[in-house]
RNA sequence: GGCCCCGUCGUCUAGCGGCCUAGGACUCUGGCUUCUCAAGCCAGCUACGAGGGUUCGAAUCCCUUCGGGGCUACCA
């Protein structure tokens, strides 16, 4: 199939909802897919349901694609030759193929209404017979026809499925074969004149020169149906697309992600402080691996490594404290620049700056002393809170421990030392108070630095002390443990 | 129920008949380091769903069985 010709891939999500981590795996492999063969990278919408898409999930589709990096070179915002890419905008070019299927008998009208139909999947249900339609309308006489059509009825288009079976090669999980006895006739429009999925989704892919599909596995039993559309079109055998149907990603509790099980938006884990990068790089290890005990890898390594003989026909869990590890491996290799430009939001939003260039040239200076203590962006308000607070005060659950009489003496102390030291750099201030705290008053150094914590930082836990009252500056710290001596 | 897909440590995986007394990563536990928190380093725990074959030899091939999942819409 398709053997030959440059590849094209499409990644093709019904936004009836925020792209979920399911949708992004499978957006992941198409794209890694496309940039792997060097062939293109098709998004589509498929907006044929009305009901459940919104322009709203539509636009979050497409920021969220480009939030992850994952470019297209044909789809909505830059076009390409096969457009228009939204299915909602296609409805002409489907009906007339719907019209040809009709023209040739490959399909017919079907006059069954909804109730009906289901009294007899209820009566198949009860029998213990497979549900599905039973061909009621397949072969209808013009004077039946015009019986219904006097009631006043509206009919659906539907798509006969001839004896036999299907059988095609997956990418992934080789030979698969349908008996048609279990693919029932299917509906392509509906009565209202617009078209399902099962219509859209062949016509758009042949018409749009798609070679490969990788999708989830939950449409594995729909191709048998895709094929039947390629057949009524005219479409030849070797021309069909090949499919690849990727495994599930499963939440903990062994079902379909969903929101029950785990958090499935991409807009909670960018609120988070997740990379896409890291994002990427852990669902790329979800049900694929470069097979060797490689797991770090670049967006760019990914596009190099991956192929569809590596991926797995067995679906995976989707684990939070895999994805937080390399989230904190990401965030560690970032360059100073780049861990700014992604700091600097959360900063904002939290309040603790406003984004003055003195602020930021601080939060620049602070980031190194962070970096490696943090595994998801959002926790960097609270360990660099102390920088700019401006009625800075002690956390209440921290105030006991500084107002003993032994806490005392080591501020008194400190606030001495550091009164009469001419070079404030991390250096000193740790030769100044480790001489005077721990040399001459004999003190343990976690007891004496915690004091001291607490008072510089307002905090039991912060970015490693010395450095912090660098960067806090001399007279802030001279008055913070002044204050906290009269607590 | 029927059809289809799937089954290696708790989780993600390596493994494609001998290199496997099953390797790596995350988690967890213990230790080292240490000014807190991290990071880093070291060690440990734990897996081929089960039962039959085939073979000199099976996690790897075949069959059965059990288990999980998907589909079974005028959703996708």
């Amino acid at each position: 199939m398709t053997a030959g010709k440059k590849v094209k891939v499409r990644f093709a999500p019904s936004p009836t909802g925020d792209l979920h981590v399911g949708n992004i795996r499978t957006a992941l492999f198409d794209w890694a897919f496309a940039r792997h063969t060097g062939g293109t990278f098709l998004f589509r919408i498929e907006d044929t349901d009305t009901t459940r898409v919104t322009p709203e999930y539509i636009q979050a589709a497409i920021d969220t694609l480009k939030w992850l990096g994952l470019n297209w070179d044909e789809g909505p915002e830059v076009g390409g030759p096969n457009g228009p890419y939204l299915q909602s905008q296609r409805l002409d070019i489907y009906a007339t193929w719907a019209q040809k299927f009709l023209d040739q008998g490959d399909a017919y009208h079907c006059y069954c209404s909804p109730e009906e139909l289901e009294a007899v999947r209820e009566a198949q249900r009860a029998a213990n017979v497979a549900p599905g339609y039973n061909g009621h309308c397949r072969d209808l006489t013009a004077d039946q026809i015009a019986a219904y059509k006097a009631q006043g009825r509206e009919a659906v288009v539907r798509m006969r499925m001839p004896d036999g079976t299907t059988t095609f090669t997956d990418a992934i999980r080789g030979e698969v074969t349908f008996d048609h006895k279990f693919v029932p006739d299917f509906v392509l429009v509906r009565a209202d004149g617009s078209p399902l999925y099962t219509l859209a989704v062949a016509v758009d892919d042949i018409l749009m020169e798609v070679t490969h599909v990788l999708r989830g596995e939950d449409l594995l039993s729909s191709t048998p149906r895709q094929i039947r559309v390629y057949q009524a079109m005219g479409v030849k055998p070797e021309d069909y697309p090949t499919f690849a149907h990727l495994p599930f990603v499963m939440g903990q509790d062994n079902a379909k992600l969903s929101k029950r099980n785990g958090e499935v938006s991409i807009a909670w884990y960018r609120e988070q402080g997740y990379l896409p990068e890291a994002i990427c790089n852990y669902l790329a290890l979800l049900g694929w691996s470069p097979g060797d005990d490689r797991e770090n890898v670049t967006m760019q390594e990914l596009t190099e490594l991956f192929t569809v003989e590596k991926v797995h026909s067995s679906p995976a869990r989707f684990d939070m404290k895999k994805l937080e590890a390399i989230n904190g491996d990401k965030i560690r290799a970032l360059t100073l620049d780049d861990f700014l430009t992604w700091t600097l939001p959360f900063l904002t939003k939290a309040g603790i700056i406003t984004g003055t260039d003195a602020e930021v040239a601080l939060v620049k200076k602070a980031l190194p002393i962070i970096q490696e203590r943090i595994v998801k962006l959002d926790e960097t308000p609270a360990l660099l809170k102390f920088l700019f607070v401006k009625e800075f005060a002690v956390d209440a659950d921290a105030v006991s421990k500084i107002t003993d009489d032994a806490s005392k003496d080591i501020l008194k102390r400190s606030l001495k030392e550091l009164e009469a030291l001419t070079t404030w750099d991390h250096a000193s201030i740790e030769a100044t108070l480790r001489a005077a705290l721990i040399e001459d008053m004999g003190l343990k150094p976690r007891i004496a630095f915690t004091a001291l914590r607490i008072a510089t930082t307002g905090s039991t836990i912060s970015p490693p002390l010395f450095e912090s009252m660098e960067l806090l500056g001399q007279s802030a710290c001279i008055s913070r443990i002044s204050a906290a001596l009269s607590l």
